[in-house]
DNA sequence: CCCCGGACCTGACACAGCATCAGATACCGG
DNA sequence: CCGGTATCTGATGCTGTGTCAGGTCCGGGG
């Protein structure tokens, strides 16, 4: 995030790390920062984004609205912080899930990992992956651009394998396709599940479906 | 929506429809509550649903906001009237779509009429579909049945489908899977051209997948 | 040890949007 | 034309937003 310029010698901060007045935070600041983020992200299990407000973030922080506003300037740019630092942290482990297989050896099996992997990384950041989804889905190009970020890793590693094995279809398309579905399954879990479908079953349906996209059958 | 009660004789009316004071709205009261409606999702094309104000409804519709509490208790509960005309409306056209098909003798040809279909109906609907897919996400269960509506005819008929043609799988996880793939391929169809996917390769990789897991091959 | 300057926090405030109600207005049948 | 009911809205109190000026905390120099 801070970078020392070689020119000049004077060192470059990301300007969404400043409070509000321009000050370069501290060690204290950093912590009351990084306290917003939970309270927020911890809020957004319980409250519909739609009624997620800076007075309820500030108290869950156990601090002042006034406070929140020396490090964002409103609520959405929390969720943008958050969605940027999930994006950057798993970006690569993403691609990682993807890549790290023995899909010659074992593709079912590696199939079955990615769609275990995917669903389980989705479920457990869902509440900020919802609202990413929302904001991309609405238009923000702020939100759409971190979104494809997150996913490009995976994506790509996806559009290779597609790509290296002459699969019917384009390579791209799938990948995208494929990813999607990963989403939006995990996002939907819950419904499905009432529907009578379980886990396991659902992640067997899905690793089945990169199998026969990606990989192709036999 | 009103219904005759046989054993009474008096007549029913939904309660959603009813004006703040219980008062049964005449065609005048109806149609300022269809400006309403209309004016909402004429906002929700460029307005995020956060940021979706009873002010700006009311004045869009030409009225006043003490109007609109005349007939919704909230712009949540716009929302929720939206999508369940959407669902009323559409049920049974979404089963069609799926059903009135030869899948025997033109496989391929159905899977991409269903694809397209599916498609065209999200991106027409967007708005709307939008936030009932977050609403959903978040757990809201009256968001959550209505979204299982508009679905079911659909999601029914392609398990009929894969059920009828002994699919590796459960048919029933593989066609929530399926319709869960094109309402998610449909909100984000923007950020896959983006990619550089045209229209008419998303639909045919889409229908390439449906194609295979409903329908199995040849 | 104290004290001082910058980093950090917050009470107070002006203003936007929410929600309600009493009273004004528009419409319909007679 | 008139009375009564359906419909609309201006006025109002309240919740949440966003901005200051001024107070508190803290670490380093004397």
């Amino acid at each position: 995030m801070t970078a020392v310029d070689e020119q000049t010698g004077t060192v470059e901060i990301d300007p969404d790390l400043r409070a509000a007045d321009g000050r370069v935070p501290g060690r204290r600041g950093l912590a009351t920062r990084q306290k917003l983020l939970s309270a927020t992200r911890e809020l957004l299990d319980s409250v519909a984004y739609r009624d997620l407000k800076v007075v309820d973030i500030a108290q869950e922080a156990g601090t002042s609205p006034a406070t929140f506003y020396q490090y964002f300037p409103d609520v959405e740019s929390v969720m943008l912080a958050l969605a940027s630092d999930l994006s950057e942290a798993w970006h690569g482990d993403l691609r990682k899930l993807v890549s790290n297989r023995d899909w010659d050896g074992d593709p079912d099996g590696s199939a079955k990992v990615v769609a275990d992997g995917m669903l389980e990384f989705w479920t457990r950041h869902k509440p900020v992956l919802r609202v990413l989804d929302l904001a991309s889905m609405e238009g923000d190009l702020r939100f759409r651009d971190i979104r494809t970020f997150l996913l490009a890793g995976a994506t790509s590693a996806l559009m290779d394998l597609a790509a290296g094995r002459r699969i019917p279809g384009d390579p791209m398309a799938s990948a995208g396709v494929v990813v999607g579905m990963l989403a939006h399954v995990a996002n939907h879990q819950h419904g499905l599940e009432r529907w009578g479908v379980s886990h396991d079953v659902l992640v067997d349906t899905v690793a089945g479906i990169i199998r026969r996209t990606i990989v192709g059958l036999p």
